[in-house]
DNA sequence: GCGAAATACGACGGATTCGTCGCAATATAG
DNA sequence: CTATATTGCGACGAATCCGTCGTATTTCGC
């Protein structure tokens, strides 16, 4: 196994004036910059602070260690595409096989459209991977996505119900890496979209109900 | 853009006497033991030939660099679950239904029950992913399932069902290495298996024949 | 303006890693 | 049995990389 508990991954203490802010903000722009740009092998807090116009000793004022800078930046990107997936999945005004189909389309578009840091930030993933505040990154979008079931199939077993969502989270989100590895056109990933919608309303209707 | 193409993978002399091809044996074998308890990290080739009984020059003798040895590693797994796939899929005695069934289970299985070196050999994947040789690695598994869309869905137009056996293959994969970074239990696996098959089923039979 | 707190700096220590090279040991052909 | 080819060895050079620490600079309360 790969343990080795690591130590905290959280800031190391909040910007209190606006240079240090701004200094933080400098410092993750240039860190996706590091990332589309050069890969994670060469992800490095020097490469960072230097892209940034920062020295590595104000760097390490903010965040604790090379994970910490990894994990912020996946914690940003997933809580707007927790945000994506909310609006999408509540719009009442279209039927449930209509936002679902919407939802595939929207992820696999801007999974692809930032591949290069998606794929740099997932082969970094072994960094950040254990930190204890990781555990808990997908319980919302868990969440949104159990609401959305719960309001398409009403009728459905609550078990069945449950591991029909975490099959299609799962789907999404894992064929969404992999659509990262090799350059794919809009093209494409909509004809990806559009099977793997079909593939997920089919197998929802086919749910059995109670 | 990762690119630096790597130079050769291959291995860089053939064993001519009995004892180097047992030391390249020792080598793999050691190498996956080092995947498995240590992970991708710390997988290093002084570690893997003092584990081996082999020094580091020994190594480099028939490995030209690191990756080549993680590529050795990747390809020979993945020509055994070329094989499993095969033997699955044209099980005459079988329906394609329950085919394609069977191999969901026994592929997601075999996927977690070496949980700790697959998921390590994923995170090692950047150092061998640009590998020239890689690009094929898939084809075979490709045409397999070809090969079985065609028997399965004669009737269904080719450039639909190209896109679906393509969409089952990499949802098969992809939640398979997902399923690996968390320890899952047998029936939980069996459980995703079983919603999966479902989904593949209902996502056949609802394809519209030309 | 002044002094304390906050912020920024970057050289450097300590650690790790990859892969090579010259030489020693072993096997095989003749 | 000897000469040559094959194999095995492991110390070592060169390259990174992480994160710290003592010091310099800037900001802010008063």
């Amino acid at each position: 196994m790969n343990g080795h508990a690591s130590p905290r991954i959280s800031s190391r203490k909040k910007p209190k004036q606006a240079r240090s802010t701004e200094l933080v903000a400098a410092i993750l722009e240039a860190a996706i910059r590091v990332l589309a740009e050069e890969g994670a092998q060469r992800f490095t807090t020097a490469r960072v602070a230097e892209r940034a116009g920062v020295s590595v000793g104000s760097l390490y004022q903010y965040f604790p260690n090379k994970a910490s800078i990894l994990y912020r930046l996946q914690s940003d990107e997933w809580r707007e595409t927790t945000e994506q997936w909310r609006t999408i999945l509540t719009d009442q005004a279209r039927s449930p096989s209509d936002r679902l189909r919407h939802l595939v389309h929207s992820f696999l578009h801007s999974e692809v459209e930032e591949a290069a840091v998606r794929l740099a930030l997932d082969d970094a993933a072994p960094l950040y991977r254990d930190a204890a505040e990781a555990q808990e990154i997908h319980a919302e979008g868990d969440r949104i996505i159990e609401a959305f079931m719960v309001e398409a199939l009403p009728e459905v077993q609550e078990t069945a119900r449950r591991l029909a969502g975490d099959m299609i989270v799962m789907t999404m989100t894992s064929v969404g890496k992999e659509l990262t590895e090799t350059p794919r056109s809009p093209p494409e990933i909509d004809a990806y979209a559009d099977a793997m919608s079909d593939m997920f309303i089919a197998y929802l209707e086919d749910l059995q109900p109670v």
